[in-house]
DNA sequence: GCTCGCGATGGGACTGGGTGTCATCACTTA
DNA sequence: TAAGTGATGACACCCAGTCCCATCGCGAGC
């Protein structure tokens, strides 16, 4: 029957989520999934090497594009600019269609244990995307990995704010909203007074 | 024979141990480390929730002690004080016997993906730690996630720093030197001019 | 048109993590 | 001495994940 259709892998995805919408993700087995989508768990596990995995799909392309728009920008670029250029780069998964997907998806995510450990592993990668482009440009380690921290979070809370319900701002204008306030902040810890005695 | 012994936890942290380091984690089965220690599978889960938690057993009090080191803190202090405080309050870990422990676990750590997600889960709970501690003293919303993330930051590049086998240093002074020189980078990047046209 | 090779799938056996239940044992207290 | 409590053992069970091999559809070459 729906052997040998195309577009395995979004089927796939497309019953992981529906099933984990209906009954929860612990309550959902690969067998369930690979059912509903007319295969089996072999050809699952053949497409995703977790569970977990089927929910974090294009995580791993948006580290690519994260990287290639720091290494994209300009030489004299500041880093606050390479770090807006990668906030930009994102901007297509952000689709007004994928809003709802997007919800449900953060839902599952902060009711699973599991699936935040995973979401925080990808959100590592995206950090050493960034923190490795930026060395890459001449940024010294530390700088890096601060920046790289700070442009991570800039991310996830705009895609928090871009994500919730009521919103209809554009993504981009979030990003670089959240970009600027995390900016403001980090110089005002930067100047506070040394601390030891 | 070791039933009723006490230390049940330490024995099996001990046997974990020793058999990751022989085999490797991933080779290593709950029931092997639970006959090493002279117990059984059933009793390894009564104490640890996971394989992988035997390797986390006090991370969890070090949030508990961040948290309190920082609402301990004056109400005056600056935000860079109470993280200082709060570093200085995981001291007590970094014995220079735990130095050789903590080098092996990073060495498993580093060569397990399973174990670094973990980790990471970890590092969040320090950072939400850190941030509600500060929120609690009246910070924003968005300075208590950019200095939490600021002070684990701190703390993981101390730990590394700390646990590198030519280490002589205590940890006290390589954490207020990572937190510094942080506070410096943050300064660096918050002064950087706007980026949008 | 036939065959052959290739890539994707199915199927089933197997290991091991993790859960649940019940019996058992040591120690305490009445 | 008997009852109660808490930690353990023993066992059955489910499911994620791995492995191996058979099977199928499709295209290339003959």
């Amino acid at each position: 029957m729906a052997r040998w259709e195309p577009n395995a892998r979004e089927r796939l995805e497309r019953a992981a989520l529906a099933l984990f919408a209906e009954r929860g993700y612990d309550a959902t087995t690969v067998n369930e999934i690979a059912d509903r989508a007319g295969l089996t768990k072999s050809t699952f596990f053949r497409h995703y090497a977790d569970k977990r995995e089927v929910l974090f799909g294009g995580q791993d392309m948006l580290a690519q594009r994260f990287s290639d728009a720091i290494r994209a920008s300009a030489p004299t670029a500041t880093i606050a600019a390479c770090l807006a250029a990668a906030l930009d780069s994102a901007a297509p998964a952000f689709t007004p269609e994928r809003h709802d997907l997007a919800l449900q998806r953060r839902a599952l995510i902060a009711a699973t244990c599991e699936l935040r450990e995973r979401e925080l592993l990808k959100r590592a990668g995206l950090s050493s995307a960034i923190a490795d482009a930026l060395r890459a440009r001449g940024a010294d380690d530390t700088t890096a990995h601060l920046a790289s921290e700070l442009g991570v979070l800039a991310f996830s809370t705009a895609f928090a704010r871009w994500a919730e319900p009521e919103n209809r701002q554009p993504y981009t204008e979030i990003a670089h909203t959240a970009l600027r306030d995390l900016q403001a902040r980090a110089a005002a810890l930067g100047a506070e007074p040394d601390v030891r005695a």
